[in-house]
This record gives C-alpha cells, structure tokens and sequence, in this order.
DNA sequence: TAGTATCTACTACGATCTGTAGTAGTACTT
DNA sequence: AAGTACTACTACAGATCGTAGTAGATACTA
C-alpha cells in the first residue's frame, strides 16, 4: 500500500461505524495536502478494486466504507508476510518478532494470547 | 520484495552458515528458472545495495551473503507492517493478528513469550 | 601468446504500482 | 438553459522489479 493510499484508509477508518464517505469528504480531509479532488477519487477507485474499501452507489455518486479494520488489515499484512517467508520458519519468526518488540507490544501479545485461553 | 528477490534470499539462506556463495552458484541453484546469469547478478547487486546481502570481493568475483537471517527478515517486515499502520492501533493489530493465526503460530508465540520470562 | 572462458559494470526495457491530475460526459439545481 | 457536482476514462512520470545484453577486464589454456 502507497503512503496515500493508506492516508485515504486512515480518512475512512476514522468515520463512525456504519458511516459511508463521499470523495469530496476524504478529499476535504485530506485538505493539508493540497490534492485535485480527482486524485482522491482515483485512489479511492483503486482502493475499491483492490477489495479495500466498498462501494456503494448513491445516486449519481459513490459512498465508501472500509471492507476490513485497520488492526485486520494490519493483521493480515503481517500473516502475508509471515507466508511469504516459508512454512518452516515461521516459528522463529515469530520468536524474533517478539525478541525485538517493544514491551507495549509484548504485553498485547500476551494480553491476546490470555483472552484466547 | 519481489519474488525473485526473494527466491535469491531463500538460496542464500540454504548456505550453511559463514558460508559465501557466488553469482554462478544461486544462478545455478535456481536452475529451473532458466534464468540468465546476468539477471541473477543484477538481482543480487540490488539485494546488496538496499543491504540485505553482504557482497564480498573475492578475486574478481564477489561472493554473497545474507545479511539477515530469514527469520529476522520476517520479524523486521512484519514490525514494520505494525509501525505503518499507526502507533495507537498496535494493540489491537496484534489482538487481531492472533486471533486468526494457525494454532501452530499461536504456539510459537507462546513459547517465545514464555522464553521471554 | 593468442584465444577462450569468466566476471563485473553499465545500460536498457517492459510491466506494474503509485501519485497526480485533466477532460469529457452525465445528471441535478435554479 | 446554465452552472455545479460527480463519475468514467485517460494520461503521465517516478519507483521497483524481472529480465537481459554488451563491453571491458581478468584469468586460464593450448
């Protein structure tokens, strides 16, 4: 994902629940950086093939919504990532991930791992 | 990483350790590729620019070598992952990230967590 | 020593992704 | 009918990646 691209995420994500966006609102949010208002459509455009976000018509315009949270999101590009590197190894991968993460991070994981049990 | 960056790292890190391999050698390992000599060295010179190999004169050939183990690749990828997608949602990016991970995973994850105490 | 094999260095090119945006067409508002 | 708001389509440049050729240097070989 590019740096817009998930700038345009981050936008939506921080709607309310159940809250779909226009462009023109993700584009007024997004106001600091001065972009075409076509810009944010196109990446919002390719965010929805992508399977991202969804799309939803409304009359003559779209209305998007994020199709995945930002923590699944996050999620999921990590267990890519973890796949990408071979079956055998994830073990130590996950070991060295939690060598190097940071205490907030290392309490998480066990807080997590406690609600799973 | 693309996926023959990738597929170069993996023959890298099927040497035994300390060991340093030549172009002609990973170019051999991928064999079934059929790939020209060339091409493997262009990928591993890029490996070795964005430091993920270490490149060694030897003669006036140069040998390889990872840099990172996989593991530790992995890990390093999938913080990073974490980091870009914002500091406050960490936590329950991990929630997420365990709440769907093979039982294998979550395994490993307890035991490094367990190592860890 | 002249030819041949082996390497690197440099260059190149197409595909894909991303950031960026213009233009044309269509529909709604006055 | 004119202006306004949207989308659809198209475009283009920069980065990354897969892919590879050519030139030049070096070393081996007959």
């Amino acid at each position: 994902m590019g740096e817009l691209e998930q700038a345009v995420m981050q936008a939506l994500w921080a709607l309310d629940d159940e809250q779909w966006a226009t462009v023109r609102q993700v584009h007024e949010s997004l106001a600091d950086r001065g972009l075409a208002y076509t810009t944010v459509m196109t990446v919002m455009d390719r965010l929805a093939r992508k399977e991202f976000v969804e799309q939803q018509r409304d009359g003559r315009a779209y209305r998007y919504r994020p199709r995945v949270t930002r923590a699944g999101l996050t999620a999921e590009l990590m267990r890519e990532t973890l796949s990408d590197m071979g079956a055998d190894e994830r073990g130590s991968a996950l070991v060295s991930f939690v060598e190097d993460a940071s205490p907030d991070d290392i309490a998480a994981l066990r807080r997590a791992l406690g609600d799973l049990a």
